[in-house]
RNA sequence: GUGGUUGUAGCUCAGUUGGUUAGAGUGCCUGAUUGUGGUUCAGGAGGUCGCCGGUUCGAACCCGGUCUUCCACCCCA
């Protein structure tokens, strides 16, 4: 070994065990997606810079991975910028293409390229990699896989209610229990910002909110004042900061707030329309949660936003997000086209699923049954065995080399096969197989029939 | 992108103010046991001390850089 090979900072490779546990993640997340009518498609794992830029905000650009243009790139590169050494400039000039930063821009992308061929409300799910130029910790990686399920053509409020039974579905069926399927809308945000005549710093206004629980309310007025917002702006809406109590109890709160802002108004009206019907319909294990600090992803959201926290007794941020943007099609030429989605954050997900050991047992798929291998002779005997039990459904393999039986039956130990077959001499004359239980220790010799039908029916 | 932190055998980790040949547990290989695994016993292999450079008679240990890990900020799944 020359020199130790490695991966790229913030990439993992995942062994057999994880990724059967990803797998069943996937799996249950694909069967609630289909069963709330999404159809499943992929798109490129790079688009055209110009697809990706500007779309996630100052901070989203510096996050994407660019891809170097190929060949005689420098030839091509803005001199200027190249003399000035300003990498920000000269990125456009030296890279065209960049690795995909979420999957909802992409879908827009997709939409606007395929609107004659697509029947409207259009319900996809996609569940692939995406890429963030981000500095790694815990539960957060520059390559994560999100499993993401977009409505487009319905401004339908319905679709949002559709989506909270979604999240609780999915989670419900991980046996994860004490999830927080926070909500909020884009609309009282900027009901707060007009009530304290703020709406152009509306982005610094939410960015400062969203940290109240982090760090506390003078925290986040010093941020705010900081950006230029005044102390009796902040003022106004001072019972924001207080908010406690149910969902209705702080809509009460809000009507308060935000009585002279119309938008604010409509704001409250469709949390209030999602949150009756989610009490009407009830949810298994999620909760609904309204709050108003929420403010993450905001960039292309216009109208809910959604959340998921972890349980509280995992160190968890979220495990999932969303939220309804009504133009994002309008960036690629469709106007008048109003989404809504949510994402579910797989590699986060099975990091809690982890530390509260709610993985399934029995998950990894095994081999049920090895055949031990005594020579040429035997080996074409069992062979013809194996043959037919794996026409019968059940996983069998042939020790593929003759080598000492202790080997071989501590090969069967460290794999978990709970099944031998000992075909030697002896059974060969009865035709028959000899099958040891590996756990009980216990064997018997059985007809080829016999030996089917014990390992179906294990 | 800013500040901090981590790295020693496949894995988990010791390693004294810088001093011969860097250790333990576990795992691995061989044998006790040529048609019977897990347990036990005996033996064995396995290290560029993350990497590069510096200080020193001498560096796993001190210094600088770099990569990686994790943490905080930024932002986010």
């Amino acid at each position: 070994m020359a020199q130790k090979p490695s991966i790229p900072k913030g990439t993992r490779d995942f062994s057999p065990s994880e990724v059967a546990k990803r797998n069943y993640i996937v799996q249950k997340i694909q069967e609630q997606f289909q069963k709330f009518g999404f159809q499943p498609i992929e798109t490129p794992s790079f688009e055209n810079s110009d697809t990706l830029m500007g779309k996630y905000g100052e901070e989203g650009d510096r996050l994407i991975f660019k891809i170097l243009n190929s060949g005689d790139f420098l030839r091509k590169a803005d001199q200027k910028a190249y003399d000035a050494k300003d990498s920000l400039k000269i990125t456009s000039s030296i890279s065209e293409k960049a690795l995909r930063y979420d999957l909802t821009v992409p879908f827009a992308r997709y939409v606007v390229q395929h609107r004659n061929e697509l029947e409207f409300p259009f319900k996809r799910y996609q569940i692939q990699p995406v890429w963030r130029a981000d500095r790694p910790q815990k539960g957060r990686f520059r390559e994560f896989f999100q499993c993401d399920a977009d409505v487009v053509g319905s401004d339908s409020l319905w679709q949002e209610v559709e989506f909270v039974q979604l999240y609780d579905a999915v989670f419900s069926s991980l046996n994860l229990e004490g999830v927080s399927i926070k909500i909020n809308n884009r609309k009282i945000l900027s009901g707060f910002a007009e009530v304290i005549g703020e709406s152009d710093k509306l982005i610094d206004f939410t960015v400062a909110l969203d940290k109240l629980a982090k760090i506390g309310e003078d925290g986040v007025k010093k941020e705010m004042q900081e950006k230029g917002i005044s102390a009796e702006a902040i003022g106004k809406i001072q019972k924001v900061f207080g908010l406690k109590g149910t969902f209705s109890e702080k809509i009460s709160v809000l009507n308060d707030i935000l009585e002279t802002s119309e938008i604010g108004r409509k704001g409250i009206e469709e949390l209030e329309f999602v949150n009756n019907a989610i009490k009407n319909l009830g949810l298994e294990t999620a909760q609904l949660e309204l709050d108003v600090t929420l403010a993450r992803g905001l960039n292309y959201y216009t109208g809910a936003i959604f959340e998921i926290s972890a349980p509280e007794e995992v160190q968890m941020s979220s495990i999932g997000g969303g939220g309804r943007y009504d133009d994002l099609t309008g960036i690629f030429g469709l106007s008048d086209v109003s989404g809504v989605g949510i994402s579910f954050g797989l590699d986060r997900i099975y990091l809690v699923l982890e530390e509260l050991e709610l993985f399934p047992e029995t998950i990894t798929p095994n081999v049920k049954v090895l055949f031990i291998n005594f020579g040429n002779k035997e080996s074409l005997y069992c062979l013809k065995a194996v043959k037919q039990l794996r026409r019968a459904g059940i996983a069998t393999e042939l020790y593929p080399e003759e080598v000492k039986m202790k080997k071989q039956m501590n090969h069967a130990n460290k794999r978990d096969i709970p099944f031998v077959v000992l075909a030697g001499g002896e059974e060969m004359e009865q035709q028959k197989f000899t099958l040891k239980n590996m756990k009980s220790g216990e064997q018997e010799m059985l007809s080829l029939t016999e030996l089917q039908n014990r390992l179906k029916n294990e």
